[in-house]
DNA sequence: AAGCTAAATGAAACATTGTTGCATAAAAAG
DNA sequence: CTTTTTATGCAACAATGTTTCATTTAGCTT
């Protein structure tokens, strides 16, 4: 199987590499966002600095995109929509459970328009949501 | 004149040093999230370790609040409201601006009430929003 | 004003994360 | 299969987060 992955890399511009088809099959396998110490424990011994570049370039090339939750972690997620370079358009909420730490993008919930104070101009908005997911109830 | 900031530690159980002091006037005479960086520069030599002990404590207790801006970079703001030991309510958004990479608390406008998905539950909401403030125009 | 006690400080040390430069290896193109 | 372009892996380093422990200090009690 031509695998989801590859054919993604290549919609992309991207060139198909070992590291990449990994990392972006664990980001298709989980739904969830994942800070690159989750991907080195996931893909057990990997380079930390090509895993490093390789999350800056799928978030250049509009794979992925960064899921801020509150953590200071930095975490990933996979782009819902055809995002391009450096074009990204994600304006969903993300969800924080604060038991088991995980991360989800929530696709129903979009982060409010804000109409700006005056002298203020507006490029983005971002919703974080913390609490208790479903799981852990 | 036993000032603002000694008299704010007071009512917060804290006990009276000069790190402390000179953090929280630092907080009171800008009006801007600080990170921890952004305070080292401010204060001159102070001890890193220290500094970083007394945003804890501060946070703890209801003094500061992290200032989620969207940067990898952690940022505290003094909180408005009488907020105790461990009992944050600061639900205004925060804004952060592009340019000069300074951020604001907007305390005008508040994140928005979210009705959890089923078997949700939900603690807090954070809103941040990414743009361009007035200075920067 | 002096002493006691709990708490804060400062130093060292270490973990984690972010980041660059460069030689080598590999992918895509011809 | 050779060339060209890009990705990789390593070394090295900067920034940040965090703990341990001996010393100092704030605030309370005489």
């Amino acid at each position: 199987m031509a695998s989801n992955a590859q054919h993604l890399l290549k919609s992309h511009q991207l060139r198909l590499t070992d590291m990449r088809t990994k990392v972006l099959d664990l980001f298709l396998a989980r739904a969830e966002a994942l800070s690159q110490n989750d991907l080195e424990q996931q893909l057990g011994k990997v380079d930390r600095i090509t895993l490093y570049r390789t999350l800056r370039t799928f978030e250049e090339q509009g794979l992925i995109h960064k899921a801020m939750d509150g953590t200071d972690k930095q975490k990933y997620a996979l782009c819902q929509h055809d995002c391009g370079q450096g074009a990204h358009h994600d304006h969903h909420a993300h969800f924080h459970c604060d038991t088991c730490g995980k991360t989800i993008c929530v696709e129903d919930i979009a982060a409010p328009k804000i109409a700006p104070p005056p002298g203020f101009s507006v490029s983005e908005t971002h919703l974080v949501i913390r609490g208790q997911c479903d799981q852990c109830h």
